[in-house]
DNA sequence: ATGACGACCTATGGTCGA
């Protein structure tokens, strides 16, 4: 199973390039954040025409995540990240998807530094920190991916130097991301290339493209039974060089649903990949969110 | 310190993103 996850800038604007980019991978979930766009205008024939099931969060202009799963139905598990009532910002949904919880979130990019964005911005960290160690309590397979608005440390980026008092640089913001890796979160693009730089962004400006100035700031975060499934983390780079693309590029992991790394395997996977609090009140969907895609991924 | 580019909106420039 191909997991994604794309910072689209646009969902409307971008929807050849989405629709292309679903053709030519063909990943099998895939999280889309900035959407910018209510829900009213997300394009949900054009993708379902395209072969994909899809829940949406949206907002009018900014923010707006959503959940694409090829050949079937996400199965909507939570909107919106838990502590603050008055957060109107549509920055999270979830939803279990062939057995794994899959969270995708937009984090605020909290510029200008110092300042109530930023506060903000460290504000939702905390939420997200406390939330995902919820997820992990609950034993099932985690995926927590999207654009976190973070470059973790100085190698993933092409240079600093102009960067450092950007609310993606700042120590505050690696310390929070660092505090959500000790949980117990594999990093994927990270472990996957341990010795190499990698990056998911490159700005429109300074022909950063092409020079390949970019940063690392979308990451797919797997708990340990995810972990033990990763077969191959990736960047789908040629996105980024299209016309018209977006400023990010999808980044993704292969996931092996049928052979864990460990003897668990996937009667383990199965077992715990429904029977959460979250997926309770949703449990007239548990069959659809459990069938397996039907075309094997061959991985 | 600013702006480079691009997307959005009861727009025609202001605001936001990263």
């Amino acid at each position: 199973m191909k997991l994604a996850t794309f910072n689209i800038n646009g969902i409307r604007s971008r929807l050849p390039a989405l629709l292309a980019w679903l053709e030519r991978e063909a990943p099998d979930v895939v999280c889309l954040q900035e959407l910018k766009a209510p829900d009213s205008g997300f394009p949900e024939a054009d993708i379902n025409r395209a072969g994909y099931g899809a829940i949406r969060h949206g907002q009018v202009s900014w923010n707006g995540v959503a959940i694409l799963a090829k050949d079937a139905q996400p199965v909507e598990t939570r909107r919106g990240l838990p502590g603050d009532p008055d957060d109107t910002h549509s920055r999270y949904i979830e939803a279990a998807v062939n057995g794994v919880l899959v969270g995708c979130l937009y984090l605020p990019n909290g510029n200008p530094q110092p300042g109530p964005k930023f506060d903000y911005k460290l504000a939702w960290f905390e939420r997200l920190i406390a939330y995902a160690k919820q997820l992990l309590d609950s034993g099932h397979p985690v995926v927590l991916a999207g654009d976190y608005n973070v470059v973790p440390t100085d190698f993933d980026i092409y240079n600093p130097r102009s960067w450092l008092k950007d609310a993606l640089l700042q120590p505050e913001s690696r310390a929070c991301y660092a505090r959500l890796l000790e949980q117990g979160w594999t990093d994927a693009l990270r472990t996957r290339f341990p010795d190499e730089q990698v990056y998911t962004f490159w700005d429109y400006f300074r022909q950063h493209w092409e020079r390949n100035s970019g940063l690392r700031i979308d990451h797919l975060l797997l708990n340990k039974p995810v972990a033990a499934m990763m077969r191959d983390a990736g960047v789908d780079r040629w996105v980024r060089g299209e016309p018209h693309a977006s400023d990010h590029a999808p980044a993704w992991v292969v996931l092996d649903l049928e052979g864990a790394a460990d003897s668990t395997k996937k009667t383990a996977v199965k077992k715990t990949a429904l029977g959460s609090t979250a997926a309770a009140k949703k449990s007239t969907a548990r069959s659809t969110q459990a069938t397996p895609s039907k075309k094997k991924t061959g991985k």
